[in-house]
RNA sequence: GGUGGCGUAGCUCAGUUGGCAUGAGAGCAGGCGAUCGAUAAUCGCCCGGUCGCAAGUUCGAUUCUUGCCGCCACCA
């Protein structure tokens, strides 16, 4: 015995210790943390600890580099973000380049509206260089706020569809479809605006009130009437058509009905009518025709494709076509592109409609559609100031909207017009000068999807691999961009599955991709025109050529320069020899740049490789830009630039209603970051499943902060009681470790397990819930509060608390790296953290994810899952032992246990585990004869002895050591143990 | 209107190849309590769901089929 001064008690107990702060901060802490990786640059420490691994490309869709990012972009980016440091994790060399897109109508609208009636005077060049800055800000902006998420990649550098480099590119691009014999010049309905004299976009229109003229046409049948059905025979039958836009009529080429709808015959004296039978008596009573329709007979739509009609006036057929755009009730039945868009709106208010639907392709995008594949001419006698030209018979330069009085007029007195009265709906009309808008067939640039590419490729890649996989058989012809399209489709894994059926669907009805756009805000269509004889260049050579030049100017030099000085010197036209030039004046479709971005990027950058392995967007990209990445795919290479497609849904508030910025329901990722940190947002990106609409709200964020704030403090408690714990000289082998350290270890290992898998199947809702589950239910509730009165009490070098410590070094080493492609800050905190090992990285977005074994002790965890079975029960009995006031802490307890059968075996095995296992001072297990199953009895009554001082447990022996008077034998044992090595 | 998707506790997610733990799980939130040696922490107990609605198939459906409703995206 020591004749030295007892210990002070309250020094012996081994409370955490750690530099790792309860709270985060976060608002400081990840800037600050951001600034350390910038400084040890540590993107390029990632990308060469993986040289020479295999890769993993992850190819960034461009965001729009026009605002702010939007909490849609932060989503995306987020996982992105997720999908390569998990690569990294897994061992590959995934290297990220972001990108911006930078073209296209908004900037140069914003621009237009920022340099207002300037605009006019000003030239393209200075225009151009007017978006150039508003987007280079712009993607300044964002992305300062994508590194600020936490977000690794080569921000350095990132691509810019703006860049001279990636416009000479797009233009090599379209080139390759002019080579391939795709592109062609044609002509395609779009809003015109006859006031302003020019197209105008989707977005440039917007819809007001408007009166229109409802008229109900008859459109003779010229077929026998009795080939239709018997019963109308020797009739003179009408087809009846609807349409608001009678100005529309002298285009008139067709009628078309829906082949599964039934129509039917009804009379009107000497004259018979078809429309759809389910409006016949709407039609007959709006008409005038009675109450009830006279039906003669009924038949299906599909039987009446291609009869022949004729021009409800003029001495011109009409054709009968079979259309699925064909509806009932509503106001888009017999209607142009104009009015579809009412029918969104408004759901079938009325059954203004007859089911026959007026057709006009130079005038409807429906009309145009069907016009083209049943052959007809898109036909638009309308100049540019919407005016009728000399061709039409009676209204030769008549202005169309004055033109639909009169052109009712001319119907009544000619017996065509059946009925007709005002219209009230809602229009498009021009944003700029408010005038109501048509629409017009123009001349556009057409990528043809059913052309057969003429020329194949047959040039190998830089590897020397034969690109052209095209064709399986040769002399086969080969597949149009449609039928290649859905070859790759079938090919390429979709994340979720059902993207392949969607895919398709889209592609198979789709028309011609059009990619002209009347703008200046983009890559020009590097063609030109000769002056002598107005034949277009479109050379795949001249192309290239041009491009050469963008690449040292910018796609500037198109405005900048004249023709001549963009042609090879002395060019002449292949027809007429002329040398006198103009250049085309529309720019490709901004979905042509993006889709370039395969190409353009992959191929460009070192560490980058064509195809991708990965293409992540938001679902509204099945027609974006995973369609024109596969067209210029095909075009380029034959195949699609992706092997993997994965797509996310909306982001949506608490009523499933979508985020918008303009009813003030948004919630700005920017402000997110401000007040919680980007760890929040991306916690709730993990945390949500992104494959359906994602849900946020300031009450899911608070979640989310709980949730965050729980995994930290538990962190937080493991790195605590790993003060002065040296891994390597401290650690207790495996098999030395008490049973339920192991047990804690094999609950990692499933974790572990479980968490890798997900991150290989992108499933990263499915790793936050089970990395947020254990350190919550297997860690904090259970292992944590068992394990602290051995952490505490047990002498500190002791093999016991070396064991416990043994464990949690390995834990909460497995959990940073788990925990790294969500929580990149805190976990890289984590990892500071850890007791120092020599071969530790500098970072653990160095580090990998643990290995992990093959197998886990099956057993174990069997019979720890009935040893906490039986906590449960435990604790519901010291709850109703601490209502009825017979004790208050769970020491104050003593636990008498009654089991039979298996449970009593396995509770014997560790009768001297289990006052630790329920946190008790003492446990009696009895074993009772009762069958097996029967329920476990539980007593609960006060602990004997007296209340330990130091350890807190109850004991009969406390008072026995003269030494530690108020100490049980465990501490008193303890304290003797610490005696001895203080001496030593 | 077309195509595709989604709908399990207040919130985020599991799960059910249709019953064989016949009483649908977890965490959070809420209520109550314990502790005061993870402390702007920690632990426990309790409450909470007619698995969107309605039919059908079946001995039996939240799970299969059909229809409907709601919401979302793309498109017309």
């Amino acid at each position: 015995m020591s004749t030295e001064t007892p210990l002070d008690l309250k020094k012996t107990v081994n409370l955490p210790k750690t530099g790792f702060s309860q709270k985060a901060n976060l608002g400081q802490s990840e800037p600050a943390r951001l600034k350390k990786w910038a400084e040890m640059d540590l993107y390029a420490m990632i990308q060469r600890s993986r040289e020479g691994r295999e890769k993993f490309i992850l190819h960034d869709g461009p965001p729009y580099a026009n605002s702010d990012i939007h909490i849609g972009t932060a989503l995306n980016k987020i996982l992105k973000d997720f999908v390569v440091k998990s690569r990294v994790m897994l061992g590959f060399d995934s290297p990220y380049v972001p990108g911006y897109d930078c073209h296209g109508l908004p900037i140069e609208l914003f621009v237009d509206k920022k340099l207002g009636a300037k605009k006019a005077n000003m030239p393209a060049v200075s225009i151009r260089r007017a978006c150039r800055e508003h987007a280079s800000e712009a993607l300044k902006r964002q992305t300062r706020d994508f590194q600020r998420l936490g977000i690794f990649g080569l921000w350095d550098n990132p691509y810019m569809t703006m860049s001279n480099a990636y416009e000479a590119e797009t233009a090599r691009l379209f080139g390759r479809f002019v080579e391939r014999g795709y592109v062609y010049k044609g002509a395609r309905p779009v809003y015109w605006c006859i006031h302003d004299q020019t197209a105008l976009a989707e977005a440039e229109v917007e819809y007001r009130e408007h009166t229109s003229p409802s008229v109900y046409v008859k459109f003779p049948l010229v077929t026998d009437p009795k080939s239709i059905d018997p019963a109308l025979e020797e009739k003179k039958v009408f087809f009846l058509a609807w349409t608001t836009t009678p100005w529309t009529l002298p285009s008139n080429l067709g009628l078309a009905v829906n082949p599964i709808f039934e129509y039917a015959a009804i009379e009107n004296g000497d004259e018979v009518y078809i429309v759809a039978s389910e409006l016949a008596d709407a039609v007959a009573e709006k008409c005038g025709l009675g109450t009830e329709a006279r039906v003669l007979a009924r038949f299906p739509g599909a039987q009446l494709d291609r009869l022949e009609a004729r021009h409800a006036w003029l001495n011109r057929p009409s054709l009968l076509m079979l259309g699925e755009h064909v509806t009932l009730g509503g106001e888009a039945d017999a209607e142009t592109e104009l009015d579809v868009k009412e029918a969104r709106d408004k759901r079938a208010t009325g059954k203004a409609g007859t089911g026959v639907v007026h057709t006009a392709p130079g005038h409807g995008h429906d009309d145009f559609v069907i016009g083209t594949r049943y052959g007809l001419e898109i036909y638009c006698p309308v100049d540019n100031a919407g005016r009728f030209t000399s061709e039409v018979e009676h209204f030769a330069g008549e202005r169309v909207f004055e033109a639909n009085a009169k052109i009712v007029d001319f119907m009544r007195g000619q017996g065509s017009l059946l009925f007709s009265e005002e219209y009230a709906h809602r229009y498009p009309h021009c944003w700029r000068c408010k005038n109501p808008v048509i629409f017009r067939a123009t001349p556009q640039w057409f990528i043809s999807l059913d052309a057969r590419g003429d020329n194949t490729l047959t040039e190998t890649d830089e590897d020397g691999r034969a690109v052209s996989n095209f064709t399986e058989n040769e002399g086969d012809a080969p597949l149009n961009l449609r039928e290649g399209a859905l070859k790759e489709i079938e090919r390429v894994k979709w994340i979720p599955s059902w993207g392949r059926e969607r895919m398709k669907n889209m592609l198979k009805n789709r028309p011609d991709w059009c990619v002209s756009r009347q703008r200046v805000w983009g890559v020009p269509i590097p063609v030109f025109y000769c002056k002598g004889c107005d034949e277009a260049i479109a050379d795949s050579n001249i192309i290239k050529h041009v491009a050469d030049i963008f690449e040292r100017e910018t796609a500037d030099a198109w405005y900048a320069r004249e023709a001549r000085e963009l042609l090879p010197e002395g060019f002449a036209c292949p027809k007429c020899g002329g040398q006198d030039w103009t250049k085309e004046t529309d720019i490709l479709d901004v979905w042509f740049d993006s889709g370039s971005s395969s190409v353009a990027v992959l191929e460009k950058y070192p560490e980058l490789r064509w195809p991708a392995d990965v293409y992540l967007e938001g679902g509204d990209q099945y027609r974006g830009w995973f369609n024109s990445s596969l067209m210029v795919g095909l075009a380029s290479h034959d195949r699609a630039p992706y092997d993997r497609v994965i797509t996310h849904g909306w982001v949506i508030n608490v009523q499933g209603e979508k985020m918008s910025k303009s009813q003030g329901t948004g919630i700005s990722p920017n402000e997110v970051v401000k007040q919680s940190g980007a760890e929040i947002l991306r916690l709730w990106v993990a945390s949500s499943n992104y494959q359906e609409d994602v849900r946020v709200s300031d009450e899911i964020l608070n979640r989310i902060s709980d949730a965050y704030r729980k995994m930290r403090n538990t962190a937080r408690y493991a790195l605590g009681n790993l003060d002065g714990f040296n891994p390597a000289r401290d650690s207790v082998p495996y098999d030395e470790l008490m049973e339920i350290d192991r047990w804690a270890l094999e609950e990692l290992e499933v974790v572990a397990l479980r968490s890798r898998a997900a991150y290989e199947a992108f499933e990263f809702f499915t790793v936050y819930h089970a990395l947020y589950n254990f350190c919550t239910v297997t860690l904090s509730a259970r292992y944590f509060d068992i394990i602290k009165d051995r952490l505490y009490t047990a002498a500190p070098r002791s093999v016991a608390r070396r064991s416990a410590q043994t464990a949690l070094y390995r834990i909460v080493d497995a959990l940073a790296r788990l925990l790294a492609p969500v929580l990149v800050f805190t976990a890289d905190e984590i990892w500071e953290n850890l007791p120092r090992e020599d071969e530790r990285a500098a970072s653990v977005h160095m580090a990998e994810f643990p290995a992990g074994r093959a197998l886990v002790d099956a057993e174990l965890l069997t019979r720890w899952a009935g040893i906490f079975e039986a906590r449960d029960v435990v604790l519901r009995a010291l709850e109703e032992a601490r209502a009825a006031k017979t004790i208050g802490s769970s020491l104050e307890a003593k636990v008498i246990i009654t089991a039979s059968g298996g449970t009593h075996e396995l509770l014997k095995r560790y009768a001297g585990e289990l006052r630790y296992i329920f946190i008790v001072s003492q446990v009696e297990l009895k074993q009772s004869a009762g069958e097996a199953g029967a329920p476990l009895g539980v007593e609960v009554v006060r602990a004997d002895g007296e209340k330990c001082e130091r350890c807190w447990n109850y004991s009969v022996h406390v008072g026995e050591s003269e030494r530690y008077p108020s100490l049980c034998e465990r501490c008193v044992a303890v304290l003797g143990e610490i005696e001895g090595e203080q001496r030593a």
